[in-house]
RNA sequence: GGGCGCUUAGCUCAGUUGGUUCAGAGCACCUCGUUUACACCGAGGGGGUCGGGGGUUCGAAUCCCUCAGCGCCCACCA
């Protein structure tokens, strides 16, 4: 045989990918006469390069794509890439920096120009590498969140917004990066696992007109010259006679007052709390409830301003601050104590500076209202999450929902379109061009003086997800003008064919982590514009970890690069070893084996093809064993079909991968192939020839959206094919009715030859060596009917029917026939008897446990007559076996 | 601190409304085998009483309570 028995994935996998390509297999237009099938990837960041979690999350987009596409749907999978404005904007700054150029002396357009040049540069390397993977999307609507029209569609969106009334500007605690000098959200904040070491001070201020104190303890003591107040619990004995004075804040004796709020711990430190509502989110919301003034005493460089009162500490950094009021109140005699403490500090996850909460105006999106719908379709199931327990979490996160902060400090991003025109806060007016924003801004100042000049646009972006939100409407242009109606604002029906078709999209893969951040807000946006999902079903991947759980990443060192992985396992057989072990929702325990186990698959496959393409066909009479094989294989396949589409609705992958798996290996190679197989040297007839081409296509099919390339290889070689007959547009097999006696039969079949083949391996006799059969029973035509079988399988010679046990021979019994193998060897009796000894007393014993089910009146009463039938039963056919293993056991 | 979930063979997981021999699968492991597609293989085999305890029931891996361990989400003590 010319062909190697090692499958090579390498010589193939490009050459397939080309064709499909080049065939246009991939693309899809909007076709009446086909249900279109769409997904939308969740795009990586356009910077990124393709780690473990895409290639999880990718394959199993690939497989429910290419499944529909063989379901005869219009599948449509668009591809693309996030601008991710922060991360992106970190790296193209750093780049910078490496080249000399610091990003404050670029102008905003200077800096874009670089910005853009990167993205060129070394965006979508990660699309390109998906390729390898044998991901099938539509290469020509690859989308990036940047893109000319996607830029419209976010602005759109923002003007739309705020002319509901959802978009307000608003003082807020926000997480801020003094370093980077932007707002961050709490996702980009980090905290160190076991907190970080600080030190907790306690500082005694004065009661006004008293020589009496109070303590209280801080880490952040450079925050007291913005002290409103002194907080004590409102239940506190220790206290009460302070509350409603005033204490003087240390230095600068500005006076507070001393309040009650029930926020303030008993227990913990002296309990008492300074509260500075500038500077901590809790006190902030202290201040409100007491109305307490603002006193914002830190620069956004992170110096103290002159707020603080103290000349000498205005310009400096607030942790040079730190140590200068530490060593002034020692000196004043008002640092009364110190101690380590371990506290959680917040870190900029970008610049690892230690995040300072400070009030700052930003933009928001009101939550509340806006998100009412996308809440209720997950919680009646109009929107299905897979694994439903996410359900739960979604549900807790859209009741709790909080306004969302959209504006971020950066240049990287859609620029927010409002516009300045004087120094009051409410001196701005939204508008997508500095036209219609000079004209509205006249109106609106009633000041028909104003110029271009005297406008001046927000300098800040938009959070990245408020531009991926709106992804599965974008991708297909839904805010395009003719379309998007900006008076109701909402997409009108039947204004653009391709959302038409293609929106809602079927099916959405991604993290869990992302569950808020992504997938909700596009539920959101997709009611808000639509009125409709923007998508039926979220598959929700778990996240890839190493053996020890731990998840992968770059700073441990302990994720495989993918693309080696591929080379050295081909695609197909990363994608398998990524879908063995990963139900949805659960973490995948990443493990080079697995990924083995799939290339050994590949190979298994390709050494079946290579046994039936090996075979010399000629023009003789089936065998009735090989009629009878190709049946049960068929029947068996629409069985196993079956359980495959149950497991597809359910979104179980692994399951639906695993059928597929132990269909071919177990049932299609080890037992079709080996029961229809010549005997060595022989032509196999045309007949089985034929059909076993017929069986090996219909797997080749089902294996097809796990493994493409190594399918389309053998599809293409087993038989003369043009373009369109190729297996990526093949049309997939539907589930018919099957025999059950058919397959019970055949159950028999194996157990008799499993129960030779372990005779045979028990006691020493070469599986090349044939044998004689002997049988005894009741009704010998569903035996005969399997007879030829046997001697295929079994590597019988002679099957015979008998009354009587042959002289010196091996016996089983099988559904309370005996079978007798007679040998020339010696037989040794009492090891024979033992063995049939054991199984009666097992049979006993199992008949007693039965039986006292059956005496019981209560169970008898009690249980469906079903279940107490199936009792009667269990009983008598164990005591059949036994009967006939008495006599077996009698005869030797 | 609040909420949710998990605990079944060495490992990763199935187990639908409590009831067929229901205790399963894949991998790993053990034995035998260089057979004629494949040693990236074949044939056979061992292994768990379903985290512990209690309860409901004729009957519990499956329902309830409780204890222990683990994980996730949200909030977060100055």
């Amino acid at each position: 045989m010319s062909v190697s028995s090692k499958y090579d994935p390498v010589v193939t996998e490009d050459k397939w990918y080309k064709f499909w390509m080049d065939n246009g297999f991939f693309n899809a237009k909007v076709n009446p006469d086909k249900e279109a099938y769409s997904i939308v990837i969740p795009p990586p960041n356009v910077t990124g390069v393709l780690h473990m979690g895409h290639m999880l999350n990718n394959t199993i987009q690939d497989i429910l794509i290419r499944k529909a596409r063989m379901e005869g749907k219009e599948a449509c999978w668009v591809p693309g890439t996030d601008h991710a404005s922060i991360a992106t904007e970190a790296k193209v700054v750093k780049m910078l920096r490496e080249k000399g150029i610091k990003k404050s002396d670029l102008s905003r357009e200077e800096f874009m120009t670089h910005a853009w040049e990167w993205k060129e540069k070394y965006g979508g390397i990660i699309l390109e590498q998906l390729k390898k993977l044998g991901a099938s999307c539509d290469w020509d609507r690859t989308a990036f969140t940047m893109d000319e029209s996607y830029y419209d569609a976010v602005i759109k969106v923002f003007i739309d917004l705020f002319n509901k009334g959802y978009i307000y500007r608003g003082l807020r605690m926000i997480n801020w990066d003094t370093e980077a000098q932007t707002a961050l959200s709490n996702e980009e904040v980090v905290y160190k696992e076991d907190g970080e070491k600080a030190t907790l001070y306690s500082v005694k201020y004065q009661i006004e007109e008293s020589d009496e104190f109070v303590t209280i303890a801080t880490v952040r003591p450079e925050t007291i010259l913005g002290d409103a107040a002194i907080a004590v619990n409102p239940k506190d004995d220790r206290y009460q006679h302070l509350i409603g004075k005033k204490a003087l804040v240390p230095f600068i004796n500005r006076s507070i007052p001393i309040i009650a709020d029930s926020y303030v711990e008993l227990d913990f430190g002296t309990g008492c709390l300074k509260v500075t509502p500038a500077h901590d989110p809790n006190d902030y919301e202290i201040g409100k409830r007491h109305n307490l003034e603002v006193i914002d005493t830190i620069n956004l460089d992170g110096t103290l301003n002159e707020k603080c009162e103290v000349e000498k500490f205005v310009g400096l950094d607030r942790f040079k601050v730190r140590k200068l009021i530490v060593k002034d109140l020692e000196e004043a005699g008002q640092l009364v104590g110190q101690e380590d403490f371990i506290t959680r500090i917040g870190r900029s996850e970008r610049t690892n500076s230690v995040v300072e909460p400070k009030l700052s105006l930003q933009w928001f999106i009101k939550m509340k209202e806006i998100s009412k719908t996308a809440h209720e379709v997950v919680m009646n199931d109009d929107i299905l999450l897979h694994p439903d327990k996410f359900k739960n979490t979604y549900n807790h996160w859209m009741a709790n929902v909080r306004d969302w902060c959209i504006s971020r400090q950066l240049w990287w991003g859609q620029r927010i379109p409002a516009y300045y025109y004087g120094s009051e806060e409410d001196d701005f007016v939204v508008a997508d061009n500095m036209e219609t924003a000079l004209e509205m801004a006249k109106e609106k100042s009633g000041n028909s003086n104003l110029s271009a000049h005297d406008l001046k646009q927000d300098e800040d972006v938009l959070d990245t997800w408020a531009s991926s939100w709106l992804f599965p409407l974008a991708v297909f242009d839904g805010f395009n003008d003719d379309c998007f109606d900006k008076e109701t604002g909402k997409i009108i029906p039947g204004k653009n064919a391709e959302l038409d078709y293609f929106y809602p999209t079927s099916t959405l893969v991604t993290a869990p982590e992302i569950l808020f951040f992504w997938v909700a807000r596009m539920v959101i946006a997709g009611y808000e514009y639509t009125d409709k999902m923007p998508f039926k079903n979220v598959y929700l991947t778990g996240i890839v970890r190493d053996k020890q759980r731990r998840k992968m990443s770059k700073s441990l060192g302990n994720s495989p690069d993918p693309l080696d992985l591929i080379k050295q396992y081909g695609a197909d057989g990363v994608r398998t070893g990524m879908l063995f072990s990963s139900p949805a929702g659960n973490d995948l325990l990443f493990d080079e084996k697995l990924v083995e186990q799939g290339r050994n698959f590949s190979n298994k496959i390709w050494n079946a093809f290579r046994l039936v393409e090996g075979w010399e066909v000629v023009d003789i009479e089936q065998p009735a064993h090989s009629a009878f094989a190709y049946n049960w294989f068929d029947n068996y396949f629409n069985k196993a079909l079956l359980e495959l589409e149950d497991h597809f609705t359910k979104y179980r992958m692994s399951d639906a991968l695993m059928t597929v798996y132990k269909l071919t290996w177990n049932y299609f190679c080890s037992w079709y192939l080996e029961w229809i197989k010549p005997e060595y040297g022989q032509p196999i007839d045309s007949t089985t020839y034929q059909q076993s081409i017929l069986l090996f296509e219909k797997v080749c099919k089902i294996l097809h959206p796990f493994m493409p390339f190594i399918t389309e290889e053998i599809w293409q070689q087993i038989n003369e094919r043009n373009i369109e007959q190729s297996l990526i547009i093949a049309e997939w097999p539907k589930a018919e009715a099957y025999d059950e006696n058919l397959l019970k039969s055949v159950e028999t079949l194996f157990e008799i030859t499993s129960n030779i083949r372990n005779t045979r391996s028990s006691k020493g006799i070469s599986p090349n060596k044939a044998l004689d059969l002997s049988i005894k029973c009741q009704d010998q035509e569903p035996i005969q009917a399997l007879a030829g079988s046997i001697k295929k399988l079994a590597n019988i010679d002679n099957l015979a029917f008998v009354d009587a046990k042959p002289e010196n021979c091996f016996t089983f019994v099988v559904d309370n026939n005996e079978y007798y193998l007679p040998v020339s060897q010696e037989i040794d009796v009492e090891a024979e008897k033992a063995k049939i000894e054991a199984e009666i007393k097992y049979l006993n014993g199992f008949i007693k446990a039965v039986d006292k089910k059956l005496s019981n009146e209560r169970f008898v009463n009690n249980a469906p007559e079903a279940v107490v039938g199936l009792e009667k039963k269990k009983k008598s056919d164990a005591e059949a076996k036994i009967a006939a293993l008495t006599n077996s056991l009698e005869s030797l």
